[in-house]
DNA sequence: TTATACAGTACCAATTTAGTCCTATATTGA
DNA sequence: TCAATATAGGACTAAATTGGTACTGTATAA
């Protein structure tokens, strides 16, 4: 149902942790103890983030990970980008699909349109916007979830 | 990547190639041959969409489908909520979910407000947009399918 | 040289999705 | 009433994806 696969949520529950104090390095042993993802996990993500240049990382011992930019310039169309790849919410709205039979169908083009609508709200969000608190809903609306995450 | 499934594609197409002659009804055998959607996987989608209400279903001779509405009122959210259930980006996003824990968490809530912002999007666009003729893009730009749903 | 911490990759289990098939039910018309 | 037509509702399997873990390699500091 449109969802994010759970190593993108776990990436941005890892990011904001990070931007709130972004001062000293970040091992993968402090992370995992912070948010309550297992380590194995969170070494696989920020390996992804590393390599996508979301962070920095720094080996040996002392070492550890830092934001490679500040949370304001994080969008999280970056964040998903680095974890699963531009977004495409079907074959028809990638760019780099090929098709020779598209003049018979009827809605040609139009997914790539909403692609770019829904991209674009994505690019609008920053993690500096995910950090912001959100009011408490009654049970009846919005249930947030962390423990969730790790099940 | 933010994947809609297979069959949501299909019922958009399918639901697309109703809208145009909508003055009779359409069996799935006609569909299938329109569309070239193997019948099998036709029939599924439409047993699901007439079950959610968005056409109506006529048994036996004779019979075949129809939109319950215009294009203009059927909205892709409600295709995709058809096939798929509501949207909901993360596990966070979602209304019924139940979490101890959540106070420790840095993003607490902001999933719901992203998820939002995306299903507006998807209330706002209809059948009839999806039925908008879409300019051909060069091969470095969008390349639209329509084979490629059937592979 | 040793301990620390990230890099890269391979691997398996669990889940989800796609696709097909079978039986039941409703409708029409001969 | 019977036969033909079409949808309804499940059940089922194969394929693909995802989530999670483990192992080996490399860089750094003391
Ligand atoms: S990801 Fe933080 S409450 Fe769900
Ligand atoms: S669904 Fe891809 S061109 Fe129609």
């Amino acid at each position: 149902m449109l969802r994010l696969s759970k190593l993108t949520d776990y990436a941005t529950v890892l990011l904001a942790y990070m931007a709130k104090t972004n001062s000293h390095l970040h091992t993968a042993l402090e992370l995992s103890e912070a948010t309550a993802i297992h380590l194995p996990t969170v070494s696989k993500v920020m390996k992804v983030l590393s390599k996508a240049g979301l962070v920095y990382a720094i080996r040996g011992s002392k070492g550890g990970y830092q934001l490679a930019q500040v949370p304001e310039q994080i969008t999280v169309a970056s964040i998903i980008g680095a974890l699963e790849g531009p977004v495409a919410i079907t074959e028809c709205s990638a760019q780099t699909h090929d098709c020779e039979q598209a003049s018979a169908c009827e809605i040609k083009g139009n997914w790539g349109v909403v692609n770019r609508a829904i991209v674009n709200v994505l690019e609008s969000i920053t993690l500096a916007d995910m950090m912001v608190t959100q009011q408490q809903y009654s049970s009846a609306e919005i249930q947030v979830s962390w423990q969730g995450l790790s099940r």
